[in-house]
DNA sequence: ACCTGAACACCGTTCAAGT
DNA sequence: ACCTGAACACCGTTCAAGT
């Protein structure tokens, strides 16, 4: 059933030559066909006619796999626009984003579970928020603003909930982790809201933000919108 | 916490008998030690010294497993406070699922991968949402803006954000789903509710809301919230 | 009629034998 | 030095043998 490179009935076989990109694809269509719960080391290595462990010389793992398949997905979502006003600017983007997670449904999911799994999102995560904070900025934002937004808008960047930096006080430094200038070179908003964030919580041991204030600040603005807009309906019918 | 039969040539004897609830209890504790992904039934049963197969006599696999524990911890949320204005009941209820998701850090991705997966959400999720509803309904809310405030919540109802009610084209009818009229008294709210959107929809196909148009319509909520308090912010410094 | 150990078909990954 | 088949330690669940 597994086709190998014998002269059988398969065609000349390596044609092209397996590498991490064609890896990633094959991977990414296979979850967008079956779920995340079909995709195994073993059925990607199937569907390329390779050995399974052909492909652990292009990925070093199953979650390094996943982390690049993430970055394949959030490459898709459209860069900003650049001219609009924030909220037209915001809007599109984060559209734009909903319509890549309708492609694969599975990237909430592997996005959490893999931020979760790691100390930091992946590059494309990273740069995705960066550039989604600069549109806050340059909209005008408050720093502190901008972080009480991302907040509210939680779930609908990146169709999930849970929060992406969070503290997880048992675990010892990635040794090869980005040197903090590198960070702010590439992501300087990101930079400039962890700074900030971090000044706010001074008192408080360790950098992470108020998940509850914060919880309850979207939680109260939400309701407050919904109220103005009951009497709003009521008033005029 | 979780205790092991700690000796393999004592003569075991069933001082408490198993049954569902302890597999559940159990089952949860383990969840929330290791993650949903060290879960396992052979580990399950482990930890209640029996044999792996000893389970299935108290549910039927693993997916009715995962449902049970569902319906464990959303149970644990508070049930609304009777005599409150509704954003004050609202705040409260989700406040509470909130500790409760903090406790249960899987659940979300249980109740989402669930309720993908099932017909219907679980029991417990299904009766959260009809007072949930109720609430909305009690605090002079039209229907249809309920159903708008639901998907405006979203992810900060259950901590997560994929809809609850999609429809899966290709699937047969659950021969042994419960009976419209027991719907309706169970879930009052809830079918009102689903009354209502399928009299919106009636030129659609398939009873579902138009997901695109409730995605925008929170997240303009959303960003007009955000304007009027950056407007605010930038007038009184 | 009940209980359960062995087995089956999977999985990610290691490792050493073969080239 | 490379490649890869076999093996290891898991998994959920079936099934039939033993009681």
């Amino acid at each position: 059933m597994v086709e190998t490179s014998t002269q059988a009935d398969a065609p000349a076989q390596p044609r092209t030559p397996l590498n991490r990109e064609r890896i990633l694809g094959t991977a990414v269509a296979l979850a967008d066909e079956g779920g995340v719960d079909a995709l195994s080391m073993r059925r990607i290595a199937q569907a390329l006619g390779v050995v399974p462990m052909a492909l652990y010389k292009h990925v070093a793992n199953k979650n390094e796999l996943l982390d690049g398949m993430i970055d394949v997905v959030v490459g898709e979502i459209d860069p900003p626009a650049g001219h609009a006003d924030w909220k037209t600017a915001v809007r599109r983007r984060v559209l734009s984003a909903r319509r890549m997670l309708l492609r694969h449904p599975w990237a909430p999911g592997v996005i959490e579970s893999r931020t979760k799994a790691r100390a930091t999102p992946t590059p494309a995560v990273m740069e995705y928020l960066d550039s989604m904070i600069g549109i806050f900025r340059s909209g005008g934002f408050p720093i502190d603003l901008v972080h009480h937004a991302l907040h509210v808008m939680g779930s609908r960047l990146l169709g999930f909930s849970q929060e992406l930096f969070e503290d997880t006080p048992g675990r010892e430094p990635d040794p090869d982790a980005m040197p903090p200038e590198e960070m702010a070179a590439r992501y300087p908003h990101l930079t400039e809201l962890a700074r900030a964030v971090a000044h706010d919580q001074e008192s408080v041991v360790g950098s992470g933000c108020d998940d509850q204030f914060e919880f309850e600040f979207a939680l109260d603005l939400t309701l407050d919108g919904l109220e103005r807009l009951r009497l709003r309906l009521r008033d005029t019918p």
